[in-house]
DNA sequence: AGCACGCCGACT
DNA sequence: GTCGGCGTGCTC
């Protein structure tokens, strides 16, 4: 077993395999399976991961691996096989599936440097750039006047060489600990020895003779207020000593949160639990759809399902949308298994994530609660996958490879044979229909626990406001209720459905309107940098004084962006105090929290933000909650507009009154008639459900058919469409008859970047083979592709068509 | 991906 | 003769 076979580090088509190479004999007892290698490929060096060890290869002339990076294996076997599934049904390269299970710190970086290999004279532009040194970063060869060519000579002369470096990202966080050095007694007799002037060493001694442990010297110094300063003088007479220890970035302090025990559960809650805890009891696979209102107890049952599981010496993953904006969420699973808990989420730092991961790895925790990725945590005996919000579109990852985590939860609970539980109080269609077809188990919870009916909606039609002759963007019955609110000192918050509509720049007096250079779409006026932005590319230009086509100055910027409706509600309600939350405000790391603790803390009366206040807010002043533009989705190219406007509403009128004050909801609407605004201001989920899923099998849309998105893209208009006609051609010879190719169609967007894309979408039922098609397809293009900026990019259940 | 190699054309 | 610019093929 000298041979491993190695998947390396480049996400092309043609690498996509494994490579062969011999064992060194020094590596030969460690080296495992999962394990990241450096090795030699071509002239460089790169990282791989071992995914087997063989005694043979088809291959005669194999080189040596270089290096391991893994004491243990970066990767079990089991999420090496997972990768391979993910790959396999993403349609993308063994490389990227793996790298998306582990932390960022886990990729390679790579370096080039120039070493100098001999001691005789070198040309003389050659000794001005190593200016007497003996190695230098590839960069400052690039930067220099130098030619390739008279490198290239250099190399082949032996004077100098390149070379490849593998370095790792990792840095691990080390503290100064301060212990005395040596026994207590001679502490003792050194304090005697003191003399009177020193205080503070005198103090710094009784400490330890009082406490012998080592302490952290932050710690130390704090608590005996003294300096750095007299600590050293101390480790100079060798009566103490300090050493590093390595320790965990641990973002959370894990005491400071309040423990909770096990609520009684409600008849609904004991019903929807117990198939759970049999599953988790025998070893059972089945996927449990949890649909339970806001507020009825959903989270309970998560705690209480863990507990038996963590009883049992098991591990269990918990899925939450963005957990960041859900701090309520980390609070109420560490207060209950306190530091068997390990957090993953986006707003952590990339070493935090790495310390977070590694907990995980050393089976320290025994519960993750995190975004989409933590569905890899590298756990070996997973007792229960929990995915909240169940409906959520963060779960479909929107890079390469596009997976949906609920996909991955469910093959990982087969192969631990663990129960998945998928909770919404809107579950998606597909998720539903599944569930009543008897795939997925049903546990429905109907009843609020604290039995407070859920808050009263009230559709405001703002064509009325509009003949009234308001032009304001708040019907006089919010601006009413929103005074009233105000009065009573209750809070309220406001919802800005802004997708679809942002801050374009127009010219009033010729109607131009400013567009990014390389993107087919309106650049997005920020009033903080005065700039005008892409959100597409990174395209970035300052506000023009002047109308670029007609040189007029009545060049203003449109659109409801939060920042407009700001200023327009002060305007309106001037004694109002408002906090302001969306990409723009919530930018810097912690800002969420912080906004959010001062609306707690009621230092204003008004919330106003993006979709990310609709999500898991509790807050028990909060009776009003307004919904601006209910109908700003429901005209997006997108066959879940109404299911995504059903679940917005519904999940944003679960904000008001959820303590002891009732709650009311206003929803604004160009659209009053519509089912999914309509029966959402009735919560009356059956009903949509039915609905919609006649509208899906009109149209031919999931959960009826499955689906995939080939998008083709390239600077060339007529080569991008060219191109993708011939793939819906060569798809249509291979499908079945029941499966139907739509395009090329161009997307909706049509130029990013300065590429044209059109897309071609597959509808089909049951096409076992088509992945392989699909790869065909790519493999006749990979040609193409690469010698002419040709690209083709697959979404197998696409959720976004831009 | 990213590197070497080779062919070509420009410039000295 | 010297040098840079692509197109092409290969990586265990």
């Amino acid at each position: 077993m000298n041979i491993a076979k190695v998947i390396v580090d480049i996400p092309v088509s043609s690498i996509n395999q494994t490579f062969d190479y011999l064992i060194p004999e020094k590596f030969q007892d460690i080296l495992s399976i999962g394990m990241r290698v450096i090795v030699p490929f071509g002239p460089r060096k790169i990282m791989g991961f071992v995914v087997d060890r063989t005694s043979e290869s088809a291959f005669d002339k194999l080189k040596e691996i270089s290096d391991v990076l893994d004491l243990t294996p970066a990767l079990t076997t089991e999420l090496l096989d997972l990768g391979r599934w993910v790959a396999n049904e993403t349609v993308s390269f063994y490389i990227t599936a793996l790298q998306a299970m582990l932390p960022q710190v886990l990729k390679a970086k790579y370096k080039k440097e120039l070493v100098r290999m001999t001691d005789s004279e070198l040309p003389p532009y050659l000794e001005e750039l190593f200016s007497g040194r003996d190695v230098i970063a590839y960069e400052e060869f690039e930067g220099s006047v130098i030619s390739y060519y008279q490198l290239q000579k250099a190399v082949q002369d032996g004077d100098i060489s390149i070379d490849y470096l593998v370095k790792s990202k990792i840095t691990k966080k080390h503290v100064t600990m301060i212990a005395p050095s040596r026994d207590l007694h001679l502490l003792e007799e050194a304090l005697q020895d003191l003399s009177k002037n020193a205080k503070k060493q005198k103090q710094l001694l009784q400490y330890f003779l009082e406490n012998s442990e080592p302490i952290e010297k932050k710690l130390l110094l704090e608590r005996l207020q003294t300096t750095n300063q007299t600590v050293k003088i101390l480790i100079d007479k060798a009566l103490l000593k300090s050493y590093q220890v390595e320790v965990y970035r641990n973002p959370y302090d894990d005491d400071a949160f309040q423990r909770t025990t096990e609520l009684e559960l409600t008849d609904e809650q004991e019903i929807a639990i117990k198939p759970i805890k049999e599953n988790i009891a025998n070893n059972r696979h089945d996927v449990f759809l949890l649909h339970g209102v806001t507020g009825s107890g959903k989270t309970e049952i998560y705690l209480q399902a863990i507990q038996d599981v963590i009883t049992k010496g098991e591990e269990a993953i918990v899925l939450v949308p963005e957990i960041s904006l859900t701090p309520q969420m980390v609070n109420r699973f560490k207060g209950r298994f306190g530091s068997k808990v390990a957090v993953m989420h986006s707003a952590l730092s990339a070493g935090e994530k790495f310390d977070e991961w590694r907990r995980i790895q050393r089976k320290e925790v025994q519960v993750v609660v995190g975004a989409r990725s933590a569905i890899y945590a590298p756990f070996e005996n997973i007792g229960i996958i929990i995915i909240d919000e169940e409906h959520e579109t963060t779960y479909k990852q929107e890079d390469q490879p596009r997976y949906h985590a609920r996909d991955v939860a469910i093959y990982r609970g087969k192969t631990h044979e663990c129960p998945v539980i998928l909770g919404s109080a809107t579950p998606t269609l597909e998720s539903y229909a599944r569930a009543q077809k008897g795939v997925y188990k049903l546990a429905t919870l109907s009843k609020r626990t604290n039995e407070k009916a859920m808050p009263e909606v009230e559709i405001v039609d703002m064509r009325d406001e509009l003949h009234a002759g308001n032009r304001t963007m708040f019907s006089r019955e919010l601006k009413d209720k929103i005074e009233h609110c105000i009065q009573k000192g209750e809070q309220i918050v406001l919802l800005l459905n802004r997708r679809g509509y942002s801050t374009f720049v127009m010219c009033r007096d010729c109607g131009h309107v400013k567009e990014c250079p390389h993107c087919d779409i309106a650049l997005t006026y920020h009033k903080n940098s005065n700039q005008l932005k892409c959100h597409y590319c990174s395209y970035e230009e300052p506000m023009p004084m002047n109308c670029p086509e007609c040189t007029s100055d009545l060049i203003r910027y449109f659109g409801t962006g939060t920042q407009r409706v700001e200023e327009a509600l002060t305007k309106l309600i001037p004694e109002a105090s408002v906090i302001r939350m969306d990409v723009d405000t919530t930018r810097r790391k912690g800002s969420h929290e912080k906004l959010l603790n001062q609306f707690a803390e009621k230092q204003a009366d008004i919330l106003l933000g993006t979709q990310m206040i609709a999500k898991g807010l509790d807050f028990g002043n909060v009776t009003l909650v307004g919904v601006l533009t209910a109908d700003s989705m429901l005209h997006l190219p997108d066959f879940r507009s109404s299911e995504k406007t059903f679940q917005l509403l519904t999940q944003v009128s679960g904000r008001a009154g959820r303590h002891e004050l009732p709650g009311e909801v206003i929803v604004q609407t160009y659209t009053p008639d519509h089912y999914s605004i309509e029966l959402a201001s009735k919560y009356n989920f059956n009903d949509f459900y039915k609905k919609e899923m006649t509208t899906r099998k009109t149209f031919q849309y999931p959960p009826y058919v499955f689906l995939a998105l080939l998008t083709i893209s390239h600077q060339n208009k007529v080569k991008a469409v060219q191109t993708a006609q011939k793939i819906v051609q060569l798809l249509m010879k291979n499908i079945q008859n029941d499966t139907v190719v739509l395009g090329p169609t161009p997307s909706p967007i049509l130029r990013v970047k300065d590429r044209y894309r059109y897309q071609c979408m597959i509808k089909y039922k049951n096409e076992p083979q088509l992945r392989s098609y699909i790869n065909k397809i790519l493999d006749l293009f990979a040609e193409e592709s690469r010698k002419e900026d040709l690209l083709i990019t697959v979404d197998m259940q696409p959720y976004h068509f831009m």
